[in-house]
DNA sequence: GGCCATCGGTAACAATTGTTACCGTTTACA
DNA sequence: TGTAAACGGTAACAATTGTTACCGATGGCC
């Protein structure tokens, strides 16, 4: 655990930190579609992630769901960390792009750290940043791109987190993170692959260039 | 000042923290239409605003503007916040929706606060978290919301924070606030006419219902 | 092999939104 | 008073996106 812990976080923490982390955290894995976090729901420890990817999603009551962005190593969810402070119920839909693991940080140690430890108020702050512009590239996004941009977009964030040109997703899975529809995403690919920007087969997509 | 700064923070700060807000902070009054913040710029001193309403704007590089939302009485900008604690240029352009009047804090008193006053810290993850909402409600509005709905939920909003119901704006205003086309929102303006919600006049909306 | 669910290609059509163009009214101001 | 700019109504059309429907291919499973 401590191994993992310096890996994904040794450049932002400082040793007495990890230190303490190691010692209250819990290792959780996951598998990828497990759904970490739902709306609604109260969040009582702090996930930190040390491995894989998380998908942060938003949902309407009846329109459908949106994909705002991907959380990676060494990244933690500022909407997350929003709950745990203002106990407020999730806004969000965590689901897990791919296995991982997380480290699990009880509530009350987060607040202590604020005081104790410069680098995890920075840590903090960075992360609240950071989500900040997530959301504002998000709003850029759906705002000023239209739907064949935010799928080929869509198409290399998702190689990015999972590191591979390879991308394994059906159609429809596509179109449930760009709150399309099926028809629209498989016209849009079909257009990318006669521009030669991809190649496409069942259940998986090629990234050329 | 004093008095002022009672009225809009009273409830949120304690005593010391406003009377050394008040020591320290400089009052400046703007005009609607004003430029507070621009974006690429860096931020030096902090507002909090006393009086009036400030609507928060994203612009692209040439695909328009969006309003993301209106700042009131007794809010700051997380995102300046962040601008500030981060030493970053904005990402967001201010602009003052009516008159009003903004204390202006110095950046270092700011950080100085965070441990000095457990409400201004308070303040600042409220802030925080406020604006993290503001801002998923503008993604909800353009992803999941069609023009005659946001159009509507605009003039509500624009209702609310004018304390009007009498909106003096063009068209053209509410397109570029909506990132749409003058044409698109007179029609829309119209169809909400028609189905008895609003009155149409030059340079002014009516709100009825 | 036969059955069934999933996947994706495609066509046809509808709805929404954007664009261009034109025109009458109102307002500002020289 | 006259002129130009701003404002908004409207039509016609284009582009984008959504919807429905159908169909062949694939793969799992009995």
């Amino acid at each position: 655990m401590r191994a993992s812990l310096y890996e994904a976080y040794g450049t932002v923490f400082e040793g007495a930190l990890i230190e303490e982390i190691a010692s209250v955290a819990k290792l959780v894995d996951f598998n990828a579609g497990d759904v970490l976090i739902d709306i609604g729901q109260y969040i009582k420890t702090m996930p930190l992630l040390i491995q894989g990817a998380i998908r942060i999603m938003r949902e309407d009551f009846d329109a459908g769901e949106l994909l705002l962005y991907f959380i990676e190593k060494g990244d933690t969810c500022a909407m997350t960390l929003a709950c745990c402070m203002g106990d407020k119920k999730s806004e969000i839909k965590a689901i897990a792009e791919n296995n991982g693991t997380v480290a699990m940080i009880p509530v009350g140690k987060m607040e202590e750290w604020m005081g104790k430890y410069k680098s995890w108020q920075a840590f903090v702050f960075a992360s609240y940043n950071n989500r900040f512009n997530e959301l504002l590239s998000a709003i850029d996004n759906i705002a000023f791109m239209h739907m064949d941009e935010r799928l080929y977009n869509y198409l290399q964030e998702t190689s990015k987190v999972n590191d591979s040109r390879t991308i394994n997703k059906t159609h429809q899975e596509i179109a449930y993170a760009l709150n399309s529809s099926r028809v629209v995403v498989s016209r849009l690919l079909k257009a990318l692959e006669n521009e030669g920007k991809i190649t496409l087969n069942r259940n998986n997509i090629e990234l050329l260039d």
